[in-house]
Order: C-alpha cells, then structure tokens, then sequence
DNA sequence: TATCCTATAGTTAGTAC
DNA sequence: AGTACTAACTATAGGAT
C-alpha cells in the first residue's frame, strides 16, 4: 500500500484546461476567497464586496456589511432609499449559507439571459479571424469565454450541448418576455 | 540570542484593536486577496471583480478582466429584434444528431470569437479601462488589472462609482424579478 | 504603506464519497 | 456541487526597514 495520498502538489497558475478538475478548483479556491475576505473584514473592519462568475457563468458575491452597502459608499445618492435590504439578506455574511443557496440560484437563472442575450447582439458582427481573437489574448490574458472553448473536447461535447440548450431555453424566455411587454 | 523570528503565530478572527497592527494586517491580507483572485481567475478563466475598503477608507479594487467587463455581466444591452437568426439555430440543439454537432460546435465557435472581437474593441475604446490600465502601469510592476481606484483621479471616479451602481440596480431588478415572478 | 525575513498556521491538490 | 482526508505548498504574524 502506497500512501493515502499524495498530499498539496504544486501546479502553474494558467488556465486548467480539464474540466472536471477547474470545477473542483473552482469551488476550493472560491470557498478560500469567501473567507479570507470576510477574515479581512472582522479582523481590519474593512468593507468587502466582492461578485464570482465561474467557468459555468454561475454567480457568487460576498458583502461585509452587504454587496450594496459597499457599493453605496462610492456615490452616496441623496434619493437612495432603503431598497437594499432584501440583498443584502440574501448576500450578508461569511458565506453563503445553504438557506441563501436556493435565492442566488434564482439570481443567477436571470443572469443567465444577459448571457444569452450578449452571445445574440455579439453574432451580428461580422466573423471574425483567428488573429484578432489572438490578438485579445496577447492584449490582456484569457477570458471566460476562451476557457469554455478550449475545454470544448469530444468527451465535453454532450455537456456542452446542454448548456446550450439551458441558453436556448433562456433566449427564448427572455423573447417571450419582450413580446409580452411590447 | 533567540530565534530570529517567532514565525506566525495563531491569531483569532475578531477585530484588531491596535490601529497600526490592523493596518499592517489589511496590507497584508489585501496583497493576498489580490493574489488568489488573480489565480482563481486564471486557473478557472472566472470572473471576479472585488472592491475593498481600507479601514483608513481607502479604496482598492480588483477586476479581469477588467471589473468594468465584470460588471457589465449584471447589466443587460438594449434589446435586440434581430437576433432570431441566433436563435433559430440555437433551437436546433435540442434534437442534436451526431451529425448537427460540427454545425453547432461552429456556431459556438463563431460566437465566441465575435464576443472576443467585441471585447476587443470595447476595451480599446473604454475609457474608464484605460485609464485604470494606464494608472496601474504607474503604479508600478503590478498586475494590469489591479488598480488603487485613487489613482484614477477625481475625473474618472464618478464614471467608476456609475459602473459600480449600475451593478448594484441591476442585482436588485434581478430580486425583484425573482419576487414578484414567485 | 509596502517589503524583507523566518517559522509556522493555514490552504489546497489529488482522490474518493 | 459540497465534504473528508493527507501531505505538502503557501500565506502571513511578528519584527525590522
């Protein structure tokens, strides 16, 4: 029998290109940064706010005292009413409890649509070659969307037609919607 | 003599009350948070944007790539009528045959690379980023998209702090969607 | 306020549930 | 998606500049 394990191994801080693994890396280290920013609140009485979209455009947000109340602080608006509260309720604390989970779910199903409805506006520009999407690369780094299509392999494939059957499923709520309203 | 140092000694999570530890401490910590956002962004392509509060009310502000792009995630575009051709094929994922997975791998393909095209040009053009690039760039051997937002300079501020409220309105619409639709 | 130094407290990669 | 485990990697308290 080898040992149990073999323990923290070092890794280069690029981009993970398995996507089971940038999953699980994901949630490790997001969990880590949820709590080294609500550390660094109770220990500094620092005000943090913080917003995470993972590789699967899922959202998580942190706010000591709230997401809002931070965020006020950079432009204190004389007619701000107290609209806040209901945010903060479900983004205060350490962490995301398992009571809140189910309410950022939600927000994150809305978010979903702006995702869909950016990929929609962005199609109707022209294509595009090869050089200039390396030419963003070379500009500022790697984008989320550039890990989501180089995860794209044979074995992902199904998974990702999934997700595009979820943006789909959300275009077309987000049409329904506009109809409805017009 | 003694050891030269007493290495890190264990220390609770409540607030500091000595004014010169703490601000060592938020120094410190601030560096670290910095550092494991950038990786986290890296390592899972996420998006994270954070905003810090020193406790001498100082403000300090993470993004990428860029806070502003991360922002503008919670915040829809204008509407568009003429995305039907999108969704038509974007429809068709959901009898996908192994045959329409080429078709719809390209789809995708092209999407995102119009999205990279986009942000391409977008943050050429963005002038609040660039000016948060440029301010980085002065303030020395950091990474490019991490900004001392008092670096901006009180012309860039309030269009910093109207990107910054503009996610905070649209969280809320986004609750109070999930509100009134429940 | 940020960095340098050292020793150690704390985080996490790899793996399995 | 979160949790548990081990071992090893990393951040950081304390002190000084």
């Amino acid at each position: 029998m080898g040992r149990p394990s073999k323990g923290r191994q070092r890794i280069e801080i690029r981009h993970i290109k398995d996507a089971d693994r940038r999953e699980v890396t994901f949630s490790k280290r997001k969990s880590g940064l949820l709590k080294k920013g609500s550390e660094l609140s109770l220990l500094c009485g620092a005000h943090v706010a913080f917003v995470v979209f993972s590789p699967g455009c899922r959202a998580f947000a942190l706010g000591t005292p709230s997401v809002d109340h931070v965020l006020r602080r950079f432009d204190p608006l004389p007619g701000d009413e107290d609209d806040g509260d209901l945010l903060a309720l479900l983004q205060d604390g350490d962490c995301m409890s398992a009571a809140d989970r189910g309410a950022v779910e939600a927000i994150v199903r809305r978010t979903e649509e702006t995702k869909a409805r950016a990929a929609a506006e962005k199609a109707r520009m022209d294509a595009v070659g090869e050089k200039v999407r390396q030419a963003v690369v070379k500009a500022g780094g790697k984008f989320w969307w550039e890990a989501d299509v180089e995860a794209l392999g044979e074995a992902e494939l199904p998974e990702f037609a999934r997700e595009l059957r979820r943006l789909r499923d959300n275009v077309q709520r987000h049409v329904d919607q506009l109809l409805a309203s017009a």
